[in-house]
DNA sequence: GCCAACGTTGGC
DNA sequence: GCCAACGTTGGC
């Protein structure tokens, strides 16, 4: 199984929104990198779901619960999208500034290129952070 | 609100 | 196909 991060503005899309609608389109993704990330993806994969420009922190976790396929609102066809199920909410917040103060941690992709919206995580990586949010992983 | 980092666009 | 100019993202 393989971990990512998925990085959304609350005032756009909140967690509290993904939870309410349950599962999903993660739509409206028009970056190369992050579009090849989201092809790697398997069913079954965990993401992060992090708040960018206001909270600036992972707030729960998300199963991919469908792999990329043609992304419809992109009219020239070259970009996907995944399916996404919220999982489980962080018992607290990791924030930006924690994750920055974390030895260990100072090499995510959301500290090295914070605007990668789609990013890989690592497992170790994962489970520190899970930790710190309060959760088992 | 500012600005650094990154992507994209378009003239040549 | 290069690269300067411009636009956007997102942390601070």
């Amino acid at each position: 199984m393989k971990y990512w991060l998925v990085k959304s503005e609350p005032s756009v899309w909140s967690w509290d929104d993904q939870v309410k609608a349950g599962t999903t389109d993660w739509s409206g993704v028009r970056n190369p990198q992050a579009t090849i990330n989201m092809k790697t993806m398997k069913k079954g994969d965990r993401a992060f779901f992090y708040h960018s420009n206001e909270g600036l922190a992972v707030v729960g976790i998300c199963e991919i619960a469908k792999e990329a396929y043609p992304d419809p609102s992109d009219k020239a066809g070259k970009f996907v999208q995944v399916d996404v199920k919220p999982l489980e909410a962080f018992k607290q917040p990791v924030t930006m500034a924690e994750i920055k103060a974390t030895p260990g941690l100072k090499d995510m992709v959301l500290v090295k290129n914070s605007r990668l919206s789609v990013q890989p995580v690592t497992a170790a990586e994962w489970k520190a952070v899970c930790k710190m949010g309060g959760l088992k992983s």
